[in-house]
DNA sequence: CCCTTGGGTCACCCTTGGTAACAGTGCCCA
DNA sequence: TGGGCACTGTTACCAAGGGTGACCCAAGGG
């Protein structure tokens, strides 16, 4: 996602009864959170008021444009808020609300995951590549 | 993700040392998981095996690439198991591993997650647009 | 003058995903 | 004999979006 705001691009996932748990409500989540830079802006800002600079800083690699278009939708989700200070140079605080902390916290699960198979991931990933390559390179 | 199976682009997550819980754990597991479609071939998997034109069909919406690709990608993770059964007409199965049942479980977090706050989200996101729009319209 | 902060805007590129068409292999049917 | 079908892919081509870097602005302070 994190697209320039469009107004409801948002489609509300299909009337297709929850055949299975969800699958798509998970998607949703996903919409708003799986960008390249949601979740370190979450994590940054949950640790207390931030600023914009110091989060340009802090998040490393992200652009001012991609920082800038993220902010605003974790703002529109009211995942974020935003504080300015009048001052000059102008001074603007972001911070993580409960929701998105608790967000964060549902994705800790996916980091126990992780961590619990990263080797196994691995080990398939090694041995899947190892026979790939035996059968492009014949006799 | 998604890609043609590139050799290594992957990153190991940098030297940064865990700053704070993780955040770049999250996003490994987001970029196994994290594209269009995975999701939903991780759930209808899940319920046992599944033939490719099956799989086809059930996705809905899905390319017969995209398929492709993301099976690929999800066998190569160890997250499913592909069987080929040398009759006539080809017939393929596929199946998630019990470390995709896993995951699955870990995203259905996001889930109630998803549930917790869905209107919360949609309230602040209206309360957001009406502010930018009559922000747009002054007078 | 140039520095600062918090953006906006523009031009561009690379990745993601979609469409469509073709391939291989046996079967059935005329 | 040969055409078409079903099933699982593969390949080539293309559009859209996500992401980047560079430059612009405002307003005060050194």
């Amino acid at each position: 996602m994190v697209t320039e705001t469009k107004p409801e691009t948002r489609q509300m996932c299909a009337p297709v009864e929850n055949k299975q748990p969800d699958a798509c409500t998970v998607r949703e989540v996903l919409d708003r959170v799986g960008g390249k830079w949601s979740i370190s802006i979450i994590v940054e800002t949950s640790r207390g008021p931030v600023r914009f600079t110091e989060l340009e800083r802090k998040v490393e690699g992200i652009s001012r444009r991609m920082l800038t278009l993220n902010l605003r939708q974790l703002e529109r989700d009211g995942l974020l808020t935003r504080k300015v200070y009048p001052t000059v140079p102008p001074k603007v605080e972001y911070e993580a609300t409960p929701m998105a902390r608790e967000l964060y916290d549902s994705l800790m699960t996916l980091t126990t995951w992780a961590e619990r198979h990263g080797a196994e991931i691995a080990a398939a990933r090694a041995e899947y590549d190892a026979l790939a390559e035996s059968a492009a390179a014949p006799a």
